[in-house]
DNA sequence: ACCGGAAGTG
DNA sequence: CACTTCCGGT
């Protein structure tokens, strides 16, 4: 199976095994789509259409019969390959296209992102059947060369990566199969082989992404200030082993901990050390541009998709300085070359590693905007005890208001039997326009679903405050009741979700990305007086619970760790322009300094530095 | 067609 | 864990 691959390189399996499938060695389906996508006899069945990273499913019972065939499962149907397919929404590996059968589209965002830095625009054309490179008119401008430009354009650069990286596992040939090899799976691989044997590298890429960069690309695309990427300490120089830190998360994991995204099928950053069969081709060897062409149609795929998946909309929150890019206001600041000139950072690396092991599953908790409701009982309990649990239950579809439920739940001491679902509303790109507003919330609910982390909580107060909390008056945000009711106060759930101790940067920077990101709408929407004054409740309540907050921390962490990792990760890369000017530790307390929590003085100080930018930002903002 | 809960599987 | 299976609901 894995000889038709590489022609060019062998591939150790160590290197993308455990990226590959985290948890289960198995073939991921997600993996097998895109084995199917990327090779052109199956484009009868399944192809891109459409936007970037969106594929339809041509001859659904033929997928879903290779499917099954791959996966031993015989009685594999569409029905139920869509169902796997709809865990994915959550995951965000995937999200339905609404409106076209059979049409979803790939999460590149969440799905490499750190695990592929590498970008490879350069391959000029992408075929048609490539998901890459949108070719859509957009609104989308390059960011300024503030933070926020850098992480948007790795954010966006590194998805291609991703394709890269999956072809690579792809063409080393699935992961694993059925024994008899009968099937699908051989029908695949050897399709592979044929691609790969006779044809050459470019052909093997050709249905997929675009061709990896090289590795000096790679760095050059991740500026790092400190300087300590490349030799940071967890990144691998290279190759010989695909972790550059121990993927486990363990003890001198924290780092790797930290960054490592929530995507759970993240593959791997082998990358360093395997030149890909893409760099071979002459086409493919290309290097990235920043061809604003390309960048452009890139990026704002990119950046929709950010948007809509509130992907890394969320590492900005870390961030205060960084502004997020706003499609719809261009920037007229110097585009992203300026990247190249960056000091590398190696991050990816390591980040990929934490990647893999565990990356996403507590993340997944969480989308968009949630209701409320208490947990419903299972199958069995439905039908056993259908008429006793229907009448508990009952009460669950509508809201839990008086349920005697949490109650009586064992929950009752702990978090609440709240549960908290994710709606999804969100479109694809194209159909959704990104609203600031609506971006907004969307960016707010995720954050917190996906985390419930700290920085969440408070931004949520913070947009509920703009929102509508004037109405009331004053904000009593900070202490809000326990009890209030979860429809008129959805931090309800945050509070019950996570841990009450926010650190203050989350508090502050949220509101500051607010008014940055969107300073035109911030105004009209919210006072500046009450907010500012809000502000500094919260943070002085935030100081206080600082005080003896650091166990606090250590529990929410485990809650939201791999949260976190996301966005540390994300966080991490564009850090280093962003606190590139602290300089509060070294190197790696650098890279960590945002990632965890800092120690309650530095976080104070942090604090104080982004309150002070925040209101500064206010005021600019016209306040 | 599509969604998503629940339970089961390896 | 990542599905698979089943299924009620829209």
């Amino acid at each position: 199976m894995k000889t038709s691959a590489d022609p060019g390189f062998a591939f150790p399996d160590w290197a993308y095994k455990p990226e590959s499938s985290p948890g289960s060695r198995q073939i991921q389906l997600w993996h097998f789509i895109l084995e199917l996508l990327r090779k052109e006899e199956y484009h009868d069945v399944i192809a891109w259409q459409g936007d970037y990273g969106e594929f339809v499913i041509k001859d659904p019972d033929e997928v879903a019969r290779l499917w099954g065939a791959r996966k031993c499962k015989p009685q594999m149907n569409y029905d139920k390959l869509s169902r796997a397919l709809r865990y994915y929404y959550n995951k965000r590996i995937l999200h339905k296209t609404k409106g076209k059968r059979f049409t979803y589209k790939f999460n590149f965002n969440k799905l490499v992102l750190v695990n592929y830095p590498f970008i490879d625009m350069g391959s000029g054309r992408v075929p048609q059947s490539a998901p890459p490179v949108p070719t859509g008119s957009s609104h989308f401008r390059f960011p300024p060369s503030t933070p926020s430009d850098v992480l948007s354009s790795s954010e966006e650069l590194r998805s291609p990566g991703m394709f890269s990286s999956v072809a690579r596992r792809m063409a080393r040939g699935s992961v694993s199969d059925c024994s008899d090899g009968t099937s699908a799976n051989s029908e695949l691989e050897e399709a592979v082989g044929a691609d790969e044997r006779g044809i050459g590298p470019e052909r093997i890429y050709r249905g997929l992404l675009p061709p990896r960069l090289p590795h000096d690309s790679f760095f050059r695309i991740y500026p790092n200030p400190t300087g300590l990427g490349r030799h940071g300490p967890r990144v691998h120089p290279d190759s010989l082993s695909p972790f550059p830190v121990s993927p486990l998360p363990g003890p001198g994991g924290i780092l790797a901990q930290n960054l490592s995204p929530a995507l759970s099928m993240t593959p791997t950053p082998h990358l360093p050390y395997t030149p890909s069969p893409s760099m071979s081709s002459p086409m493919l060897g290309s290097h990235f541009s920043f061809n604003p062409e390309d960048m452009k149609h890139y990026l704002q795929a990119h950046t929709q998709s950010v948007y809509n998946y509130h992907l890394s909309p969320r590492a900005f929150l870390h961030y205060p300085s960084i502004i997020i890019p706003q499609p719809h206001r261009p920037t007229p600041e110097k585009p992203a070359a300026h990247h190249l000139h960056c000091p590398p950072l190696p991050l990816s690396h390591s980040l990929g590693q934490q990647l893999g092991g565990g990356d996403e599953r507590e993340q997944h908790p969480s989308p968009f905007k949630f209701k409320l409701q208490p947990p419903p009982l299972g199958r069995k309990q439905r039908d056993s005890g259908s008429s006793l649990a229907a009448a508990s239950s009952s009460s669950q579809s509508s809201s839990f208001t008086g349920s005697s439920q949490i109650i009586n739940s064992p929950l009752a001491a702990g978090p609440p039997k709240i549960k908290v679902e994710p709606i999804s509303d969100i479109e694809s790109d194209e159909e959704v326009e990104v609203t600031d507003i609506s971006e907004e919330d969307e960016i707010y609910h995720s954050d917190k679903d996906e985390h419930d982390d700290i920085f969440t909580p408070r931004a949520h107060h913070y947009h509920q405050l703009n929102n509508h909390h004037q109405a009331n008056g004053n904000g009593s945000s900070l202490s809000a009741p326990p009890h209030s009711n979860p429809d008129e106060d959805p931090d309800d759930d945050e509070d019950v979700f996570k841990t009450p101790a926010t650190p203050s940067i989350s508090s502050l920077t949220f509101p500051l990305i607010n008014l940055k990101s969107e300073p035109g709408q911030a105004a009209p929407i919210s006072p500046c007086i009450p907010l500012k004054l809000r502000f500094k409740r919260r943070w002085s309540e935030d100081q206080k619970m600082e005080a003896d907050g650091e166990r606090d921390e250590a529990e929410d962490k485990k809650v939201r760790a791999e949260a976190e990792e996301e966005k540390r990760e994300e966080a991490g890369r564009s850090m280093g322009e962003a606190e590139n000017g602290g300089g509060r530790a070294g190197a790696g307390s650098v890279i960590l300094g945002l990632m965890l929590p800092p120690p309650p003085t530095q976080r104070r100080a942090s604090s104080e530095l982004q309150r002070a930018t925040a209101q500064l930002s206010l005021e600019n903002t016209g306040c």
